[in-house]
DNA sequence: CACACCGGTTTTGTATACAGAATGTGGATG
DNA sequence: CATCCACATTCTGTATACAAAACCGGTGTG
């Protein structure tokens, strides 16, 4: 993998990982001066990393002056979810029908297995969300299609932001790793209407889970002074 | 409407449209220089202007160095057409739910009487595309979902570019206009099963029209020395 | 004759300096 | 005591200067 050279590209990776890992919270002011210090780059790749944060829609300019980390109330997830409903159905049903039906087979095999990553006190769950990643990227490439690929990419750089809201439920973790084997299942079958539903189902699934376990305390970001990110 | 004043938002502004536009073909090279002097702006907004750019993939990077805009092929097409299926057909769905009825009853009328609209000889259809255009802002405005919202503008940008490749078809317009009617009821009637049908028939019979208007001399974008936006 | 190396030139990436605009604060006045 | 205005500070937006990296010749050599 290339190593990042680019001071915009780190700055913009650096912020956009603290935001998706929660050090920057809601609310957080993101100033450019403050910022550029910080990261120890020059306000001008800064601001071209919080022109791509911008795009991606995890900052937001608020009235007028001064760029703020989005919140992201349980309104907004389920407006996620909303989006990864109509994506996610379309590119598990291509998937289904352009697929490598050997890639899938092997992921299937995965999954059929993945109790046993489960087993390991891994708090993060890094082997399992890896063999999701990896599934996530089967799928991309089966499909093809680079604009869903794109729009499926921001989605998860927010879900990824979510799931920090509502990790460490083991009974639900194994039951998603069985809904994504269904998943799997259908598009190694080539069953394109099946591995639509199950995605349907695999996402009802999440979404109740997430709304069942949503912390009002750690959703309701702070509005006023935040940890501004100043270490 | 506020006069746009950052030079950055000027830049992109008239880049955007000179692509969209085809004034800018696929494969023209955007030297940052050269378009800076160009536009009369210096570099530093130059670059922001071409970051959204590529965030919504209108130009993208050629072998590490030098941006150019991107291809528009028959494939890409079918790919934006993917993506449009799975998020219009949601949009459609979720405004038949939420939206305001007297809204959409309005723009029936509108569109009953869209034939009086194609009488004239308007080349650029504004008046026509200016209703489409007021119900997608509807259809966004009912659905009340940023993100979709946001995706879907990313796509109509596309849309537009494809627009000026399949124009001047009196028919195909007439009978768009007749699809378009039918979502509008399903969604003033807040059936959103039918909406969502109907939008899936309109964009499959959009489709086929782009296919069969397809000018491959017009589609293949010259890779080689192209025009690259000197006036 | 093909291929590799090397210097010049152009272009991008970054830093910094400057100007304009917005916000917040303090004081003065009703 | 509240409100409004003026000023100061701070931030963003823009321009420009500098450095590094990548292309394109040419030239030399196998």
């Amino acid at each position: 993998m290339a190593v990042t050279q680019r001071a915009s590209d780190r700055a913009y990776q650096t912020l956009r990982d603290e935001i998706v890992e929660w050090e920057l919270r809601p609310g957080s002011v993101l100033g450019e001066v403050e910022q550029s210090t910080r990261l120890g780059v020059s306000r001008t790749p800064l601001r071209e990393a919080l022109a791509r944060l911008m795009a991606d829609g995890l900052v937001s300019p608020q009235s007028g002056r001064g760029l703020v980390v989005t919140d992201l109330s349980l309104a907004s997830i389920r407006e996620i979810f909303e989006v990864r409903q109509a994506l996610e159905e379309q590119a598990a049903r291509l998937a289904a029908r352009r697929g490598d039906t050997a890639v899938f087979q092997q992921l299937e095999s995965e999954f059929s297995a993945v109790n046993e990553l489960l087993e390991h006190d891994d708090p993060a769950r890094h082997a399992y969300y890896g063999l999701v990643a990896r599934l996530d990227g089967a799928i991309d490439d089966a499909v093809d299609n680079s604009y869903l690929a794109a729009a499926l990419a921001t989605l998860r750089t927010h879900l990824v932001r979510v799931r920090r809201l509502a990790v460490d439920d083991p009974a639900r973790l194994s039951a998603a790793a069985a809904e994504h084997l269904l998943i799997v299942q259908a598009i190694a079958a080539r069953d394109a209407e099946l591995a639509a539903h199950a995605t349907q189902v695999h996402l009802h699934q999440a979404l109740q889970n997430i709304q069942k376990m949503a912390n009002p305390h750690t959703l309701a970001g702070p509005t006023g002074p935040a940890p501004k990110g100043t270490l």
